[in-house]
DNA sequence: TACTAACTCGAACGAACGTTCGAATGAGTT
DNA sequence: AACTCATTCGAACGTTCGTTCGAGTTAGTA
């Protein structure tokens, strides 16, 4: 997990300007680092259930030092909340680039979404567990990059909607999606389950064979 | 919301023996206006971040009146879970004894589910949110009837995969299920959304033909 | 009327919370 | 060597937490 420079300038009070480019890098690594270990805590114990002490231990360090790299604990998971967010878009991004077919893109969105969800099985529990935590601009600013998600499958919906003809609610159809894919925290078990291609390809399955009704309309005729 | 009467002597440590039926019934009215209360608070800012003063202020009790009806904080939370998931069960085990065909018994499980949910948004969010909170033996109790929940599900579809012949994964399947379903607190408005019945039949109907291919000889050449 | 047991609450408990501060340490530059 | 500034931390701040206790109030019973 790193964490953007711009984003580490900023959160930090006492880091009126500019670092050395090395200096800058150093504080980021180590920045990500508490990122990801707080994010292990927050994950097991829940935002307000996980102390700033319980933080300390997690990353060895003192609870002093923790301020040093964030102004607050609401900015902490501020923080994970933005990055997680943003590496799941760009990655998305990356890969829709490769392909065209419809159908072939929602495949890829769920497994983009599965995949990373696996991998950074705590920071997303974090994300979808806790949000709406956050209020005031902090909120706003995580739910703006969440619609902005949310928008990237309801195009790709409609897309599929439009080539095929078909007749399904789209709130409804990216919701239930949404719906089974993020419930997976709850259950996805290495030892017991398949990976996230094979979840991501049975997923996708049930999910593009469950709103294939085509439209009565268009069917004897185009429009 | 009404609590039984064998858990309201049972959580209460000052209450030794037995009231008189009345008396009884008057207590365990004010307790289960109590759970409402608390489950609304708890739906609000989550367990943990819910304060003993909060539920205080919402039932219009003192902080410390509240303990004469149940012993913790953690014992109030373990109320509210057994008491929901005890009523969303009992309550699909009498729709389902009027109905015989499996892919209806499916569809009797999704509305039941859906319609106690959006009765009961707020006791439900506690229920699936704050799973995972309570410890040692509350939470194991819960964890059972739960388990029980989540049988009930694969036993219906595994009656339906016998009747068609069909070749999902049911394990898969009943948690994807239980994803759209629960997803739905995080975003259904009344005010912009289908009721129970109908988001439940579209739900259903998106399910159920994401499950619908048969086996020998999958007919997986639908593109 | 007095008696009893159910019910309620103000006040306080110690513990844990998020956060701050000033001093100590470290590494990089002159 | 002396100086600078990033980094770390022990100790404490004031607040809020869940819970308790004993005294008070109410409502049924005799």
């Amino acid at each position: 997990m790193a964490a953007s420079s711009a984003i580490a300038t900023r959160i930090n009070t006492r880091q009126r300007v500019d670092l050395s480019a090395p200096r800058k890098a150093k504080f980021d690594r180590r920045l990500a680092d508490i990122l990801t270990h707080a994010a292990n805590v927050f994950c097991e114990k829940g935002y307000e259930g996980a102390s700033m002490r319980d933080l300390a231990r997690a990353t060895g360090m003192s609870l002093a030092g923790l301020y040093y790299y964030f102004k607050s604990k609401e900015r902490l998971l501020y923080l994970i909340q933005k990055h997680s967010f943003l590496s799941i878009i760009t990655g998305l991004k990356d890969r829709l680039d490769r392909v065209e077919a419809p159908e072939e893109r929602v495949r890829v969105f769920v497994l983009n979404h599965l995949e990373y969800f696996l991998e950074n099985k705590h920071a997303m529990k974090v994300l979808s567990h806790e949000s709406g935590v956050l209020k005031n601009s902090l909120g706003a600013e995580v739910a703006t990059i969440k619609r902005e998600y949310y928008q990237i499958c309801v195009g790709l919906l409609d897309d599929l909607k439009r080539e095929r003809k078909l007749e399904f609610q789209t709130r409804l159809a990216v919701l239930s999606l949404f719906g089974m894919m993020n419930w997976i925290y709850t259950w996805h078990n290495p030892r017991v389950d398949s990976s996230a291609e094979v979840t991501a390809r049975q997923m996708s399955n049930i999910f593009l064979r469950g709103v294939a009704a085509k439209s009565r309309r268009s069917r004897k005729g185009s429009k």
